[in-house]
DNA sequence: CTCCAAAATTGACTACGGTCATTTATTCAA
DNA sequence: TTGAATAAATGACCGTAGTCAATTTTGGAG
């Protein structure tokens, strides 16, 4: 038997009142009992559509991440470092909007599981390509690829972002600390003779 | 009035009974119930002693950490890249032993509250702070500073850990990824004349 | 010693995510 | 149209982290 309309709508139904309630309150503060009172189901119902509470938060998330994504894809290439950080900030402002956004990004950024790569590690992919791309468009060093560039970028984006979480640290801010980084790792190294 | 002693017995035996209990099933599966259980004690008491069940862990996987920058920092600093990494192998072993363990460590290698800087944080820390004297003791790129320099080894370890988890890149190992970054990152850049 | 204030402990209770046997709705073949 | 097979939904129930008002223990002042 195929799957019923009745599915879809109660599926949507699940996810347009969590969008709605994480708008107004959150991602934290989200709760199950919330949004199945608010979508008039059961409780179970909540889990024959999600895995857990996780998988509906990764499908939200990945959903404005990739939204932020498209966005910066949508004009021209960035030429310059600091234009490439400009461009991805609606991006890294996503990811940091909130101490437990960032820790679940964290988390499912490398896949749920085999063969089945969730929407978060999905967004994660498609930020390298962009990059390798920008990077393609500019000009960079070029002892190395433009992947492992563009993996690089990655790693100091989630450097910099966990630092900025870290008491120690938040006085740097992030752009500051990104630039820096992303200075002595996309250029080629000036001279020191 | 001062501290007790009967304070420091009891959560000295909820530390080892704990310490314990991960020894034989992991971190993962430890229960607060059990660990009460084992320590005699009720369960409000172990909230008397530790703000929640991840201070606990904090504290058993930072002296775990520790323990592994202890034994890195024991010999003469590694000279060459493969020796970095290969001092790194039991920090590095440790934080990926379990998943859970290294989703823990990077929710609390920020510090965890202002001016009280928890144990995890505090060994990421230390971390840097050795690399950067091996950085000082070997030769390597001179364009950024040591501490630049150290503060990226962690992020591309960071990196390739995530990576390793990732079913998507689980087929490039830890090291040969890390190691890849590092040429990437410590070197002077090849030309390319 | 006695008594009291602070420290430490207690355990019944709550919050919340997640499970599963049972019930209800849907679809389709005869 | 009917009834069997499958899909979907239900809600009582469970596990486990965490809370807090009440109780017990402790150490020191008088």
């Amino acid at each position: 038997m195929a799957v019923q309309k009745r599915t879809l709508q109660t599926r949507s139904r699940l996810l347009s009142v969590a969008q709605e309630r994480v708008k107004t309150s959150g991602y934290e503060a989200l709760r199950v009992e919330e949004v199945v009172v608010g979508a008039s189901v059961a409780k179970g119902t909540f889990f024959a559509h999600f895995r857990d509470k996780d998988a509906l938060m990764e499908i939200l998330i990945g959903a404005e991440l990739d939204a932020c994504l498209d966005q910066a894809a949508a004009i021209p290439p960035p030429i310059t470092i600091p234009d490439i950080i400009t461009r991805l900030q609606p991006y890294h402002d996503c990811m940091t909007q909130e101490r437990y956004v960032f820790d679940l990004i964290l988390r499912y950024s490398g896949a749920a599981a085999i063969a089945n790569i969730g929407p978060i590690a999905d967004t994660f992919g498609k930020y390298v390509y962009l990059i390798e791309d920008w990077i393609k468009a500019g000009s960079y060093r070029t002892d190395i690829s433009p992947e492992l560039i563009a993996e690089g970028v990655q790693g100091f984006a989630i450097q910099s972002m966990s630092l900025q979480f870290c008491a120690l640290h938040a006085s740097t801010a992030f752009e500051d600390r990104f630039k820096i980084y992303l200075n002595a790792w996309m250029l080629p190294q000036a001279s020191t003779d």
